[in-house]
DNA sequence: CGATGCAATGTTAGCGCTAACAATTTGTGA
DNA sequence: TCACAAATTGTTAGCGCTAACATTGCATCG
């Protein structure tokens, strides 16, 4: 910087206030400092700046470090919503699904100086950190977690899966099903629960039953294992519709029933949740939820960087049904 | 800082001594420290730290803006990578795949002052934005760039896309297949080029007849169109295998397939290439070749810290063959 | 024409840390 | 016991930037 100084004719101070788009400097003056700048290449040192200015317009994301991709697509989203306000981006992923991972990783971007940070691990055992690290910076959280303590700090932003639930299961009772059962994804994970809420509660209000097949994981082999477990149901006439917890599972629905020569949608309608880039060329092309993840992404980073002013009530988008050729009015017995 | 070498009875050099491994410090003095820091529960400014030693131990990652699931799954191998070795990970991804906006993100990481850079972005016009920066830190490149001219100081780390390619070939070849179609990946990018070259090689080599169907994009709706354009050779018998650039365009020819009536395996076979979550459970499920992001991700990294001294010589990482039910042998005529 | 005010620029003092050197303590052997 | 080396700790000086205050220049007005 003391170089440009020089070489503009100016004191450091002056060149600091051009790259600060400080008001009071003379249009010409700025002029020759930006052609010093551009004639030695000059690249302002961050560190010096951040530990002058005490803030580092870095934001941190703390992720789940697997290839799901709903939070993947909201961690993108935030990347670029970021990057367009000039913030830079740490990434920090999950080893495992717990507080003490969660706590060590939270720690891990808190080290780094950013100063925000959005947590994409709707997971619930991820909270727990939050409490923990007891944190003096601003903190949002990507999860539909409805029920916030008043003493909980952050900043929620998620898209309303109780509704995108009930959309689905709406889609299905207006086909005329009501035998319609719910493959849920595991438990700990907001979504799977806002989810199962949001069906559970559209059955109620159809007085139809509630049949619900818990999935182990979020993928496509839980979502097999649950499918052949409905073939007998299906056959039965006793399950004509699955709601599945998700597209991944939905594949492995699929793909079960297939095997069993159950035929989708003729058999049995299957509804999924997220739309994954596949799911319009599954066989059948799956009938399911989107979720917008860009809006989250743009949403979630927003909160965060007004977000101390800003009132804490959570911000919710809703998702939207793609209908496609999985699903089809039950058969008439 | 000062005020944990004030409670300790020390000097704050000596803090930092503790701080930092230096093996001149006393047993007890060191317990003393650290226990002044467990109290004020003082952590290290790392802006300060960065300014002082001029390193930022940050890596920054540049990667491609979509959920590709091969960059996606090398960045959080790299991430975890980078975390086990106490490095913090700046990602930022591109809003096209051109020079100029690899050129703007690379610049991007650089002004964030981060020590190193690893490049995910596996297409051709990314190596432009390497010339234009003229870095003075290591780059590493993951990119399956087989020739690599001298003056390029990046380092490459790539699965080995050719032998792939040809092992993909070898298989159907082996079934018996001689009329292999290749539904080739997009223009530009070096994977995709490379399983073209691995396949045609290995085509040449058993003098079977070269038939390829590019493909617009990666994704499945690109995948979609080239089976439809297949559909009658298959039919006519000129094609008894398609060997399918990547998975997400081997499910849009399977629902092309499908959708037309033809049986795969039974009258075509299928193979892909990355193995995603759900091309187990496809209908049929998916022959492919796996690669073993993990390895990539930590190749990358440690190429990237040792690599100012190690020799420059690509690392190359086998793939493998994934054996399911969409290949078969030929139907006999 | 001098006093006044404001815009434009310069000067100084840290931000919190580490590197380099200085000073002190401790240990060792003659 | 003392000289000397080694281990340990302290002191000083920046790293490159910004904030706060000081100074200069210039226009405006009575």
């Amino acid at each position: 910087m003391a170089d440009v100084a020089a070489l503009a004719g100016v004191s450091h101070q002056t060149v600091s206030r051009v790259l600060n788009d400080h008001p009071n400097v003379r249009a010409g003056t700025r002029d020759q400092v930006m052609e010093a700048i551009r004639q030695l290449g000059y690249r302002r040192n961050r560190a010096a700046r951040a530990l002058a200015t005490s803030h580092s317009s870095t934001i941190g994301i703390l992720t789940i470090g697997s290839e799901f991709f709903g939070p993947q697509s909201t961690v993108l989203a935030i990347e670029a919503a970021a990057r367009a306000q000039g913030y830079f981006v740490t990434v920090t992923a999950l080893d495992r699904y717990d507080a003490h991972s969660s706590t060590e990783a939270l720690n891990h971007l808190v080290d780094q100086g950013v100063d925000g940070v959005v947590m994409v691990a709707p997971f619930e055992k991820v909270i727990d950190a939050l409490d923990d690290a007891a944190l003096k910076i601003p903190v949002v959280v990507v999860a539909a977690r409805t029920t916030v303590p008043e003493s909980d700090p952050a900043h929620y932003v998620y898209v309303d899966q109780r509704e995108g639930a009930r959309i689905a299961t709406g889609h299905l009772l207006a086909l005329g099903h009501r035998k319609i059962a719910h493959v849920s994804g595991p438990t700990g994970w907001f979504d799977a629960t806002e989810r199962q809420i949001g069906w559970q509660e559209k059955m109620l209000e159809a007085q139809a039953p509630v049949i619900e097949v818990p999935a182990e994981s979020w993928l496509a082999p839980s979502g097999y294992e649950a499918g052949k477990r409905l073939v007998d149901s299906v056959r039965a006439g006793e399950v004509t519709a699955v709601f599945a917890a998700n597209d991944y599972l939905a594949t492995g629905i699929l793909r079960a029933f297939w095997e069993a020569g159950v035929e989708v949608p003729t058999d049995v309608s299957v509804i999924g949740f997220d739309d994954l880039q596949i799911s319009n060329f599954l066989i059948p092309s799956l009938t399911t939820v989107r979720q917008p993840f860009r809006d989250v992404g743009h949403a979630a980073l927003t909160e965060l960087l007004e977000g101390v002013t800003a009132d804490k009530t959570p911000k919710v988008i809703a998702p939207t049904l793609v209908i496609r050729a999985s699903t089809a009015p039950p058969k008439s017995q």
